[in-house]
DNA sequence: GGAATAGTGTCTTTAAGACAGTATTCC
DNA sequence: GGAATACTGTCTTAAAGACACTATTCC
């Protein structure tokens, strides 16, 4: 039905939060940040970082900020993942919280918040029950991260500025949980127009061959998708 | 930041509203389902159906009781579209929105709201400037839909419980604004496993020889995907 | 030279794009 | 029979999957 007349019965009161679902790869396994909470409920637990919305900020705005605090780097990968409203999630009172995804490179170590609690990152397999219906949240943003590397370029934001095809199939299979063919991976990635841009330095940290390092692109897409399954 | 303290300076209210984007193919265009305002502000204007979230209603409930009263139908395609939360987006209070983006068959007619509120399918093409932020929903839900026809089994969601296969494919002709090459088209869909299955009835309602009739399939991921721009 | 990693080339297979041709209805 | 639509088959081309081979570094 469509409410033309506002009455306080109308609009009962909620409080709106922002949840952030921030991945990287390191260590050979996809991380998520995770804060330990020091309060009630679910003291102690692990929890995902956010925060709520201000009046006067827009909700993706909330979001940002709460990105740039928790991680100190700005300029990072953030898309909203869904919106989260059942009436119990939270004991305490009526909270619907907008899930956003992030993608961060491996950054140094995560910053601590304004308050108290423990920011640290976790391999996202070894993840157990979080505080409020905050595992799910975590499940779809993983799955949502999964099904975006196959047709846009979003694995590249795992990578730092600049990285090396090997690097860049590194996080597919960590992301993924499989392992590609390095021959075939690097004839498709090199082959979509606009995916990597040449810096014509390389690189030889990996032990071999030195290995050409590249850039981000400017496409966003991938077409043809890099399917799940490719190579072995 | 973590939030660990709740004070009323923490969680300002916010109304919670959803926003529902229905589309169906009808005519061979296709439309969305709006609603004409009757009270200000943006009084007389189209703008999409939806209503406020009750405190003890999750969000998706919320939706799906909107969306059965708005079409009179249960049983359609409902997922989350995205969250619109800009705080001067309703000019009176602080509205956070969630859109929800629904699939309906061509119904009969579309059943009037509870209120006075008339309700039309409107072409999507002829659609312009919608109440509040309306007209930028709509053209996500657009989108969304679009993108979702390559690799999910979504088409079928405009169709009836039974249907043909060019009925199927005049679904993506008029969704993508393109015209696809029937006949491999057919090979295409009748090729995917779990798309579509026979009822092994025919029907030969479109004037030539009698079309099979198909149910959908159980399958709702496209592998590989129906890629825009197949045949002419 | 040997180990390790980077990068190229080639063959096979899958599936899309184009389009000829046959089948079954209504008039 | 003719028009209309349904369906099948074939040829060509693009791109994935598998894998041999060469290139360049460090030790």
């Amino acid at each position: 039905m469509l409410c033309v007349v506002y009455s306080p019965s109308d609009f009962p009161p909620f409080a709106v939060t922002v949840d952030l679902v921030v991945l990287t790869v390191r260590a050979d396994a996809l991380c998520a940040l995770l804060v330990r909470r020091g309060e009630a409920p679910f003291r102690g637990r692990w929890a995902l970082p956010g925060g709520f919305v201000q009046v006067t900020e827009s909700v993706d705005a909330a979001a940002a900020r709460e990105l740039v605090e928790e991680t100190g780097v700005s300029g990072l990968h953030l898309e909203q993942l869904g919106t989260y409203g059942e009436p119990r999630r939270d004991p305490r009172m009526r909270v619907v919280s907008v899930a956003y995804l992030a993608l961060a490179p491996d950054l140094p170590v995560p910053v601590a918040g304004t308050d108290a609690a423990a920011a640290s990152w976790v391999p996202v397999a070894e993840v157990s029950s979080l505080a409020f219906d905050h595992s799910v949240i975590l499940g779809d943003g993983v799955e949502r991260a999964r099904a975006k590397l196959e047709y846009t370029s979003l694995g590249t934001e795992f990578c730092p500025a600049e990285f090396t095809v090997a690097e860049l199939r590194r996080v597919y299979e960590v992301v993924w949980g499989v392992s590609l063919d390095a021959r075939n991976f690097h004839r498709k990635v090199t082959g979509v127009e606009g995916l990597l841009e040449a810096t014509g330095r390389s690189t030889s940290r990996d032990g071999g061959r030195p290995a050409a390092l590249y850039r981000r692109g400017a496409a966003s897409v991938l077409h043809p998708p890099l399917v799940r399954g490719v190579g072995a």
